[in-house]
DNA sequence: ATGAAAGCGCTAACAT
DNA sequence: ATGTTAGCGCTTTCAT
């Protein structure tokens, strides 16, 4: 194997031109246009670069002259490292990941931390174009990015920005299938657990004022769609309890279905807004010895692979698709002016976590 | 919300300077060094500035100037995207975020698709630093990354390449570990499934010669903390057949099981040298009615998420340290020269996987 | 087929 | 506290 310590650029292109006794304009056809010089000469160039130790073109005055970065950013909600936890981030990295390698792109993942609150990696970025997945509509970071003159798509949220490209799924078509067929099964009385509604951590029950003031409009779809439902089945939204958890994780789930189940014992299901709170569910639910779906039924959304595995009920939406998608509509935007927005279907899965409420007439009107 | 159509960068520093009727250092000043003009001057420049649609100085143009392009290069085995779908990865690259995040440095993932073999991306990429994940030592890519000047750390392999650091674990120890462990346990005629030995496809028996010749050091070295194992129990490792798998999933483990099974039924433990491959192997056994661990003991190694949930018989390796400690060791580098190995510790983890045997005197000879 | 000239947009000495 | 001067390393017309 090679092996020099890395130190710094030896030699740029002018030193090699200067070396050669050629022009610049030589060397850097060596290099980018092949047919536009002697092959010989080709050959003399590459010859003194390997000796001489010039690595080819620096990426980044290329760049500056051309006008290009060769890579796309991508900004995420929360902790860049998050997203490696998230299955549902996973995906749509993975597709969008398929769809830079395709077109030979790199991805620039943009630091944000929750401490660091500065804008400053956003603008620091070279990149021909931003993706963004699901960000808050007030999201400081996602500000930045609607700043630099340069062509972004959302994944998810916030909807309804202008000038910019948009692929997501229809969050309340999807819940309200879910919430029809919960409807079907016979249940009236159920409760919701959903994801963090602002960017202040708030953990309880969510009143109607704080789910329509919500600035993450995934959240806000979803339970519009749940609302829909179960309005055509004369349940006022009111006498639904809805609570909030900050974080998305598993534990989260957990402990906001074990306050939903102090302060509503008497639900017959609970609609958690994601999977990953809906298996929090789950496991909170054996923890007290609530058998699911017989003692309680338990939803999802989203469809990760998890939720297949514990044959969760849920709603599945195609994050690699989303993340496919993105990547095309930024990559092979031709020189469009009109933002496209794209919806992707989702799909009710029922899973054994939900069951048919029969004998327990109280509940059940069907007959 | 904003929502300009993100057009061309509509002014410069250059632009906004004339403009203003003031030079251009004073403009770079008011973003970069604010303590460097009065505090009227700098908000007159801001406020022309958003009058004007600047989105302050351009990155590349920075870039070049300072010599620093704020972000980390990672190049990664396989696809980009196959990343996202293997948990070690997956982990491996949290960890990695995490360090980059503190460092508010970006993360520019290097598109290396199987269909362009062009190594291009990296010669573009416009970077600090390298990160390699466990590549091939003769990776083309790999090779690429080395002639750039720059500071490189490498995860697992290749390893004791001249002048880059390193950060993985002792694999060969590790799976002595374990080899031990199954020894003990009684076990004297087994079978082992390894990843790929080499960069053409191959599936099936990976004689001693293939196996010495591995451009995988890490495979090559948990064989051979394997053999080591069972030359102190006095199994010779010609008599232990090695299958070897292309791909790393679950399915290339099943596969890789059958055709084990099929050409040694009376093995009575299958070592698999990753999880992945183990929990193909699992299901593989189920499929045919094979009970684990009583008609056969499975292990693996990496200590995945699933392993754990399965119970899973395996070695654990701390792929998020590992992400950690090579953002570290590329981003907090002084100005040192000499290279840095860090070999992180793994841990035997005895699952419920791998049985004592007891009754079958026949490979049993402890009493 | 090769070269000369003109920047891409910015920052960092070094003045003043 | 503000301005002047020099590039960072490269690509690209336009000549020859």
């Amino acid at each position: 194997m090679t092996g020099s310590p890395h130190v710094r650029r030896p030699a740029t292109l002018a030193s090699l031109a200067a070396e050669l006794g050629v022009s610049r304009t030589t060397v850097s056809n060596a290099y980018n246009r092949p047919d536009q010089l002697s092959a010989p000469l080709r050959e003399r160039v590459l010859e003194a670069a390997r000796r001489l130790g010039y690595p080819g073109p620096d990426p980044v005055a290329r760049s500056l002259r051309t006008r290009r970065a060769g890579a796309v950013g991508l900004l995420l909600t929360e902790a860049l490292s998050y997203a490696f936890r998230d299955p549902g981030a996973t995906g749509f990295l993975e597709g969008l990941a398929l769809a830079c390698e395709k077109a030979g792109t790199g991805l620039l993942l943009v630091p944000v931390s929750p401490e660091h609150s500065e804008v400053d990696a956003v603008y620091q970025a070279g990149v021909d174009g931003f993706v963004v997945y699901s960000v808050s509509e007030d999201d400081p970071h996602f500000q930045a990015v609607l700043q630099r003159p340069l062509p972004t798509v959302v994944c998810d949220q916030p909807t309804g920005i202008a000038g910019v490209d948009r692929v997501g799924v229809d969050d309340r078509a999807g819940m309200q299938t879910l919430g029809r067929h919960l409807v079907e099964l016979g249940h009236r009385r159920v409760g919701v657990l959903c994801m963090r509604l602002g960017g202040q951590r708030h953990d309880g029950p969510a009143d109607e004022l704080r789910q329509k003031n919500s600035s993450y409009s995934v959240q806000r779809e979803r339970l519009a769609g749940l609302r829909d439902a179960f309005a055509e089945a004369g349940v006022a939204w009111s006498d639904i309890p809805v609570f909030e958890r900050f974080e998305h994780t598993t534990d989260a789930g957990a402990a906001g279905t074990a306050q939903m189940l102090e302060a509503h014992p008497d639900i017959t299901a609970l609609v958690c807004t994601s999977d990953i709170l809906a298996v929090g569910a789950l496991g909170e639910a054996r923890e007290r010895g609530i058998r699911v779906p017989e003692d309680l039924s338990v939803a999802g959304f989203d469809g990760i692979p998890e939720a297949d595995r514990l044959g969760l009920t849920t709603v599945r939406q195609p994050f690699r698709e989303k993340g496919r998608e993105a990547g095309r509509l930024l990559l092979e935007r031709g020189d469009r002016n009109t933002p496209e927005h794209l919806t992707l279907p989702t799909e009710l899965v029922p899973g054994t976590t939900c069951r048919e409420l029969r004998q327990s007439g109280e509940f059940f009107s069907g007959w």
